[in-house]
DNA sequence: CTGAAAGCGCTTACAG
DNA sequence: CTGAAAGCGCTTACAG
């Protein structure tokens, strides 16, 4: 057999090294160096360290793409995101990222910023990637449909945070329901006896899910529950602030709230504030999620921790067991979820004055130049 | 040429179709259908439409793996964040995400977590995968050398946001030191005397370019700019809150800041605030960056405005720029900056209060269920 | 305007 | 334990 390029087996000359360099240089086949690069056991040590000192010498690059045409299968994930600027889901983002590189996998990222066609869009695209699978927060509104035309030979693909009616792939979120329960347990629990539900669009299945656990608790305690206590926004501090808003202007003032989500919650927080009133004493609120910023809020915010970087984490680790060839109906996972609790609830620390923070302090650099 | 696989070439039964099954049920050859695919002008109308009806019907995925070995370039552009929990990154990032997608790249996401040698270690494996370039915003620290061994044989690289002294790769990102002096200048103008610089860390380009904005404008008016007026902390929401608390505990209290970021601002509020004083009155605040949470702070922030996404897609045509031949020297591009006034330096509506809404209100879903 | 051949840098059976 | 050959699905000159 020829080796094709010209006879010249030194690096440098611009050209990156190939197997086949090293192999010529090492005096072995390329198929020895091949079984060197992914660890055989099959190769004699001497001609392994022979060949990885050659390697080394030639700052020899592994090219992935070129495996990956041979192996039919690459190292690629493609992770959707539906809303990054949503530091809820950057929170996902970062875990599923993290967890991706620990898993040998490498993610390509797309911000299908709650746009469905976008999302279709991306999701044809990447297909001409071959990818090893899919993690993805389905933007609002998607149907199974619209996650069922992916690829040609189906690639392995779990969704997270937001169920998909009807769709077979498996799910990976936190109990929503539970959590909402206990965020609203926790207020009947302190006296109140009329808790709204603030924000969040009912075009989701965890706004669903989150309102089905407030109405457990509050039916489980006898309390109301109707449609009247309801306010509905967008899943914004802006959304949430104007949901509050109205509700603070509704008759006979629910003494509690129980958000959508933290960025709702801060906005209300606002609401509160702005129109006189004490978070936590007048008004108490819970949030939902335990974003960074809601032991930053004034007051410090009561929420469910929804366990994201675990989340996405788990996510990662179910693709790859899809991958693996695990059966889809099996592997899907709903996150525990916690309660934390700080000021803005009245049952944390001083929820009059609100000035402690709920955290330890950061680290002090100190005041030089 | 006998064509490999076996004579059938229909679709269905696993395998996805390649060129060879659509030469082959078109009756052209392969490479005419490889014309066909990059849309060449070569083919005739007739032929191109019969092509084009096969590959509709066979539902023939293009394999971009496949045609980058050849290639010897992919579509793949490697995006390091140094931190993608802030907010300020992540604009910048689903800036840049945007902009690939619409150059016709495919954006591999890496939180490097202003880690170095977590920096250092995707750097390498993201070799393997024959990047056509990186965008990247260097982790705390990096230092030239870090970003120069990348690649073998060199991947057009633009690093954004923060300099990395004596690196010859082109930076882009906002002009800091303008923006600083701009913020400065508004406080003057606003009858200041005594202005403090709060947060940031002094390791960083972006710190020492906007201290030195907020200099030239304390010098052009005669005013004091030394150390005892720079209170610095990590560049985090408890960061500007800390430092604030020690600057408001200091003798001869300044009665302005000016913040390293948007994020250390509104920490820095809430330290104001707590200590019983009337942001905008007692003390006003300017911050830097213009995330969305700074119009929904509590009071609303005057910030520069840096132009985050504008600086991600203009990171990535600059990338473009660079992978087209162009001279790393010549396309860096520092960006304009602006002031945003809103409530926290005094100047906006209604500074006592801080009742009003910097922005429109967001769309009102209403209080149904 | 279209086709036959070679090649991109690997991996995968298959021998030995 | 190692090597020679074929092949992954494309693109690229080169003919015609």
């Amino acid at each position: 057999m020829v080796e094709t390029r010209s006879g010249a087996p030194k690096a440098g000359a611009g050209r990156p090294a190939t197997i086949v360099d090293i192999a010529a240089a090492a005096g072995v086949s390329k198929s020895t160096v091949s079984l060197v690069l992914r660890g055989s056991p099959l190769v004699k040590a001497e001609t392994r360290e022979k060949v990885e000192r050659v390697i080394e010498r030639y700052g020899y690059v592994y090219n992935r793409g070129a495996a990956n045409l041979r192996k039919a299968t690459s190292s690629f994930v493609g992770l959707l995101i539906s809303d990054l600027m949503n530091p809820f889901f950057t929170e996902l983002a970062v875990g599923v990222e993290d967890a991706l590189y620990r898993l040998g996998f490498v993610p390509i990222l797309a911000n299908t910023n709650e746009d469905l066609e976008r999302q279709a869009h991306v999701l044809r695209s990447l297909r001409e990637h071959n990818l090893a699978g899919v993690i993805m927060s389905p933007a609002r509104g998607s149907r199974a449909w619209d996650l069922a035309n992916l690829p040609t030979r189906s690639v392995p693909t779990v969704i997270t945070m937001r169920r998909v009616e009807g769709s077979p792939l498996p799910y990976v979120g936190p109990d929503n329901r539970a959590g909402s329960r206990k965020a609203t347990e926790h207020l009947i629990g302190l006296g109140h006896r009329r808790i709204a539900y603030v924000g969040g669009y009912a075009s989701i299945t965890t706004q669903q899910e989150r309102i089905a656990g407030w109405r457990d608790a509050l039916h489980a305690a006898g309390l109301p529950a109707d449609h009247s206590l309801i306010f509905e926004s967008m899943p914004t501090r802006a959304g949430g602030l104007e949901a509050a808003a109205t509700m603070l202007a509704s008759s006979r003032r629910p003494t509690a709230i129980v958000c959508y989500n933290d960025v709702v919650a801060i906005g209300a927080t606002r609401a509160i504030a702005e129109a006189g009133l004490v978070v936590g004493r007048d008004v108490a609120v819970v949030g939902f999620d335990d974003i960074a910023e809601a032991a930053d809020n004034n007051p410090p915010l009561t929420t469910i921790d929804a366990g994201t970087r675990g989340i996405g984490q788990r996510a990662a680790e179910v693709l790859l067991g899809l991958i693996h060839g695990a059966d889809p109906a099996e592997v899907g996972h709903v996150g525990e979820t916690r309660l934390v609790v700080r000021a803005s609830s009245g049952a944390g620390p001083a929820p009059q004055t609100s000035n402690t923070p709920a955290q330890p302090a950061a680290l002090k650099i100190g005041a030089s130049a």
